[in-house]
Formats: structure tokens, sequence, C-alpha cells
DNA sequence: ACCTGAACACCGTTCAAGT
DNA sequence: ACCTGAACACCGTTCAAGT
């Protein structure tokens, strides 16, 4: 709580060279070199997320981690919002699409789904920084262009290329959404919330939950790779069928 | 900016009768009366949500509202987070799900999506307040064993119940959770970022985006409601050839 | 061009004190 | 049992001022 010379401190300090009885607090090698540039920011901001959650993250935290005042980085951003604009890009950056191979497009599709789910439980709260976001920026459109690419040349017709698209990704949001709500505690050792939801439903008055009881047991017995992909396959599945069935109905109307 | 007399003032108007002159801002007749039930914080926050959204929801605000302090709300709820279990708890209790029609389970199911993004759409910050929570109140044990109700009497067995149930109530919050992003501002007239975003991809270079860019005009020619009962379409259809080929599957091997 | 300290208008929450 | 004012430790953002 009081403030520790030279770390968070007025700058004063900054012509001394450190005494060699210190211990230096392991990254104190840095200290104020690199000016501080927007990269900067976003990666150290990207950083705090993963440690310690979006409620952690505040400008006045990210200037800490930088060695400056909060007021120091609207220079660079124009605001704690523009600033998760481009985290949420950045994120969004870390996925590599494949290049199309069209006959197997629907196992294609299925990785980049499995990606992005790596991606959101690899920084947890990024799913929250996304709520209001629309995808935009640099990379989402590169990522947009190559998810596309797999889809057309898959033979995807276009409008259902273009909703299959918008849909997986938001199937894959809300999958791993209803996820991570499991175990919001940072370093929290088991779940206790996986297997009390399970008794305490158990528990309930027989008449009043017969079916939530008789199916108590399958909440926990399924584990979540399974029905992520159970949830592929359904959709995945039924947009082929979708296709064959497009093609079925335009071949017969035109011949 | 400047306080009015009498709105949201210190109570010292407390014994005087209204004069018949000042116009009454409509609810002004509540002045100082029900005794700040848990029940009336919850439903002055759901007013405050749908109003402002969730940025404008602070305890103070609803606090105001209830011509008190945000410190008499604490007598009540324990926490903000609290309040937020409440009001999650509380809309999700404005779901009426029918009573199980067997033969009719997969529309009854797509009945059930429907009126969850209704009920999103009504609220457009809900989603926002549901993202860490786990849905373990007593209305949503109820909504739940509702619709499980629905499922198994469908004939869904028991774990392919439980995995499509909490799918569809996680995919309907994904396609949702999208749709609000797209018109965040709380009276904009029109929508200009649909437009925007179309014009917008239609300029980028067309070496680096060719698929983005022939599919451009497909991105707002379908619209959210035609969208939605496809992913309907695909989900439920999907889970429905599940359910048959399970079927298919156990009888020949058990005969 | 880049950084800073101090201030402004907010937050959620606590706590001694009132009725 | 219920409510209150004042305070604490935070926020995001602005702005005049420094180099």
């Amino acid at each position: 709580m009081a403030k520790q010379a030279g770390t968070s401190g007025a700058g004063t300090t900054e012509a001394l060279p450190p005494a060699p009885w210190q211990r230096t607090p392991q990254r104190a090698a840095r200290r104020r070199r690199d000016p501080i540039t927007q990269e900067a920011i976003v990666e150290t901001a990207l950083r705090i997320l993963d440690s310690e959650g979006l409620e952690g993250l505040s400008m006045r935290r990210v200037a800490e981690e930088l060695d400056t005042g909060a007021a120091s980085l609207y220079w660079h951003i124009g605001s704690k919002d523009g600033l998760l604009d481009l985290l949420f890009d950045h994120v969004i950056g870390e996925q590599q699409i494949p290049d199309p191979d069209p006959p197997r497009w629907q196992e294609q599709l299925k990785e980049v789904a499995r990606l992005q789910r790596a991606t959101i439980l690899r920084h947890r709260d990024i799913v929250a920084v996304s709520l209001g976001r629309i995808p935009m920026g640099p990379n989402a459109l590169r990522y947009s262009e190559r998810v596309l690419a797999i889809l057309r040349a898959g033979g995807v017709p276009d409008d259902l290329a273009v909703s299959g698209y918008l849909l997986l990704i938001a199937v894959v949001n809300g999958f791993t959404l209803d996820e991570t709500a499991d175990e919001q505690p940072g370093g929290d050792a088991g779940g206790p919330s996986k297997d009390a939801a399970r008794d305490y439903i158990a528990s309930l008055p027989q008449a009043q939950f017969p079916n939530l009881i008789a199916v108590a047991g399958e909440f926990s017995a399924v584990d979540r790779d399974e029905r992520f992909e159970l949830l592929l396959d359904l959709f995945v599945g039924g947009l082929a069928r979708r296709v064959a069935t497009d093609e079925y109905r335009s071949r017969g109307r035109s011949k």
C-alpha cells in the first residue's frame, strides 16, 4: 500500500544507478525503457486480463505495469474502450486459419471452431471483452476472409456461407461463454460448483422437479470436450445437409 | 444536471402535499412509500437496466430511484453481485414454458428458443448480466425442469436431453449476444453500422479480400429472424436425427 | 512529440450512529 | 428491525503544465 521508492514513484530516482544491495524485483531491468508504444499497452493489458481477469484490468493497473501514470496512456489510445477494441482484435489475430482444402471443408470448419474455443479458454475473459464489439479490426477482417475462403471453396453457396460463418462463431461463443462461467475463481483447485450443483439438485423436492432429478447425474457425466464435439456435429452436419438439399433443389429446378 | 426540487431531493418536502400546478412526474405518487423490499429493488434495477443499460445500473442510481441512499440497499441485498443474481433469475422467470406435447417436441423446443431470444431482446443487457452466472435460482430450476420435461416426453434419451438442453440455451445466447452488439446506442434510429460495414468491406483492397468482398452483400441481405430460424433448423433437426440414429443403433444391438 | 500530477465526477462497500 | 451520512479505496478521463 505504501509507495515503494522507485517503483511507481515520481521519477526523481531516475538518474541514480540501482543500489546493489536492493533486491531487484525481477523485471526491474526494463526500467523506464521502451517508450510506451500502443502495442506494449495492448500486450500488457492482455497479460493483466489473463492473470487477473477483466475486473482487474484498469487503466491505472496497466500504467503501473509500464511504470507510468494512467494519464500517460491517453496519448497512445483514445480511451479504455479503444484499448479493448485493440485487445479484441489482437486476440483474434492469434488464430491461424488454414488454407482451403475443398473436400475437407467440413472438417476444416470444425477446426476453426476448435481453434476459437481454445483461444477463448486461453484468455478466459476475452469473451466479456467481445460483448458489445463488432469484429472489424484488421485481424478480424483477415480472419473472416480466410474462413469464408474455406466455405466457398467447399462449394457452400454465398448466402449459406455467410450465415454459416456468422452462426458458427456465435454458437462457439455461446458454448464457451457457458463453459467459462463454471469456474470463475482464479486459482481455485478442483471444481466445487459442478458436483455441488449435482448434489443440490438431488436434494430438491421430488414432486416438483421429477425430470431435473432424474437426469441430475447427466449434468456432470458428459465432459465438455465431448459436448463441444456434439455441437459441432449437429451444426456442421446440418449445414452440409443444407448445402446438399439446396444443390438438389436448384438442379431440379434449372434442368 | 441541476437538481430538480422535490424529485431527487433530500426529503424535506415530505410533509407537503404536491402543489397542483407542478406537473407530477408520473410516478411521483410513490414518494417514500413501500419500505424498500428486495423485490422493489430488483424491479427498479430491471427498469434501469432496460432504459439505461448495464453501464447506467449503479447502486447509487437504484437507490436514487427509491428515494434513499445507496447504503440503505445493503440491508436487503448482500452486494451488487447478489442483486444481479436476483435480477437474472427474475428475468428467467418471465419465460412461460408450455406443458409437454410429445409429438410436437421439436416445435416446442424451437418455441423455447424463440422465447429466450424474445426475452433477451426485451432486456438487451441481461446477457451481459448472465455472463459469469450459473442459473441456479428458483426460477431457473423451474425453467430447467419444464424444458427437460418437453425433451424427455418427446423420447429424447437422458444424456442427449441434458446436452441438447444445455447446448440450446448456450447457442441462443451466442446468437443474441452477437445480435445485440449491432446497435448499442440507446435510442438510435436506423442502423448506420450495418450498411456502413457493408460499404467499408466493399472499399477494401480486392487482392487481399476477394471472398469477403464477393459476399459483402450477403451480410445484410438475410435478416436476423430468418438467420435465427436457420439456426433452429440446423440444431433441432440435428438433434432429432441423432435421437433416431441412437434408437436405431440400440434396437439393432439389443435384438 | 511525448509525458506528467493533480483534479473531477463517478464507483461499490463499510461502519458507526440513529430511530 | 430498518435506515442513514460520511468515509474509504477505488474507477475513467481531462487538462494545464512540463520536457
